[in-house]
DNA sequence: GCAATCGATAACTCGTTGGCTATTGATAAA
DNA sequence: TTTATCAATAGCCAACGAGTTATCGATTGC
């Protein structure tokens, strides 16, 4: 299995995905009309757009009759922060070790 | 303008970019050849990706002679932070008024 | 039962982009 | 001064991806 910031960062790069993602953290629950109703594109766009979301884990699907309502899962975000937390790691790192280097040469 | 973590998801989505980037990171200043030597892809296509990540305001170009060295600018990821935790506030406010309007039902 | 709505899928188009080779300008080395 | 190296640019191509319209299966309402 690919390193799960990956699929993130693919997922989140289209502006029409994101903000399809962003109503759905900001206001919750929504039903696919609902989001069509509001992302500027065709239902059949909206639709492959959840379906990239859903295959990121960034969102879950519930069906209630003829409806489908779509969730954000936070959770799914956690790669992503893990990812920045590593960068700046390593970023300390480098300079914990210049300083260890500068303390020695006294 | 647009918001600053539009450009951030969409320069860091490419896999060849961001292991640049990561190296950056992880390593500190490198020049282009020792960038080129480990990126599996020709040195050309390591320039452009480097003058997008530059674009991105995510890398710092230094040049010595008739070499160019790059390193990371890690302070640019600010805005990656502070959308991931925007998404996380909507998620809790949403959370807050839930349990507000079942405090109210009492 | 029949018409209407919801949402997913199919099939296609088109712009974007990441890759390449070739070349050029600039600097260093011989 | 001539040759070699470094990095950027130009020009091209193939693949991918986001959008469209058309359609279909499933559910609901009349």
């Amino acid at each position: 299995m690919p390193q799960p910031h990956e699929i993130l960062f693919k997922t989140l790069a289209d502006p029409t995905r994101r903000a399809i993602f962003e109503r759905l953290c900001r206001d919750g629950d929504q039903t696919v009309a609902a989001l069509t109703a509001r992302a500027g594109v065709s239902q059949p766009a909206v639709s492959k757009h959840l379906g990239v979301l859903k295959q990121a884990g960034l969102v879950r699907d519930r069906h209630e009759g003829r409806n489908t309502h779509y969730s954000a899962e936070l959770g799914a975000l956690a790669p992503l922060i893990d990812w920045t937390n590593q960068m700046a790691g390593f970023w300390q790192s480098r300079f914990d070790n210049l300083e260890d280097l500068l303390k020695r040469m006294d």
